[in-house]
DNA sequence: TAGGCCATCTGGTCCT
DNA sequence: AGGACCAGATGGCCTA
């Protein structure tokens, strides 16, 4: 940590300059509802509450058979992780599955802030454009790499 | 218009 | 039981 000093002042101008271009600030107006996420957040109609089953857990059909997924969405294939573990479906109410909507859009939300916050730490050109995710990542890759050399060589 | 990127929904799995 | 995490699917937006 001493070190990082000299080795800022060691770091080419032109480097210096990426990360003086950085602006990356701007946040996406995308965060708005889009118009097909248009469901209520705060869902307390009575007929939502309707359970789709007496338990809140299901069980799929005998002998390893896949159960056909008559809830909506799109096809699953098992095995994806590696094993087949339990063959019990969670049944969760329209309410349950609306939370967690709303849930997993928190968690997409702090992921995205995230990795703005890396967009700011890592060095680029002054980009018209902004890096995308995958862009970001492969970038910071490259600059630690960059940096770990710059250490080691010093 | 095709392809890339992203937001969102969804169900499965893991974990507390 | 339920929240967190994950990955597939889908549709919208944007750019070359």
């Amino acid at each position: 940590p001493a070190a990082l000093p000299a080795v800022c002042r060691l770091v080419d101008s032109t480097l210096i300059n990426f990360v003086s271009d950085m602006n990356l600030m701007e946040f996406p107006p995308k965060y708005a509802l889009a118009p097909k996420q248009q469901v209520d957040d705060t869902p307390t109609s009575p007929s939502n509450q309707t359970r789709l089953n007496d338990s809140s857990w299901s069980r799929d059909l005998e002998d390893g058979v896949r159960a056909e997924h008559v809830m909506m969405g799109s096809p699953r294939y098992y095995g994806t992780h590696g094993h087949t573990r339990s063959k019990r479906r969670r049944i969760i109410t329209v309410v349950q599955r609306q939370a967690a909507n709303v849930r997993e859009r928190k968690r997409m939300f702090s992921l995205n802030e995230a990795f703005d916050e890396l967009r700011r730490k890592v060095p680029t050109f002054a980009y018209e454009k902004r890096l995308s995710r995958i862009e970001t990542l492969r970038l910071a890759i490259v600059y630690i790499s960059f940096m770990t050399d710059l250490l080691e060589n010093t």
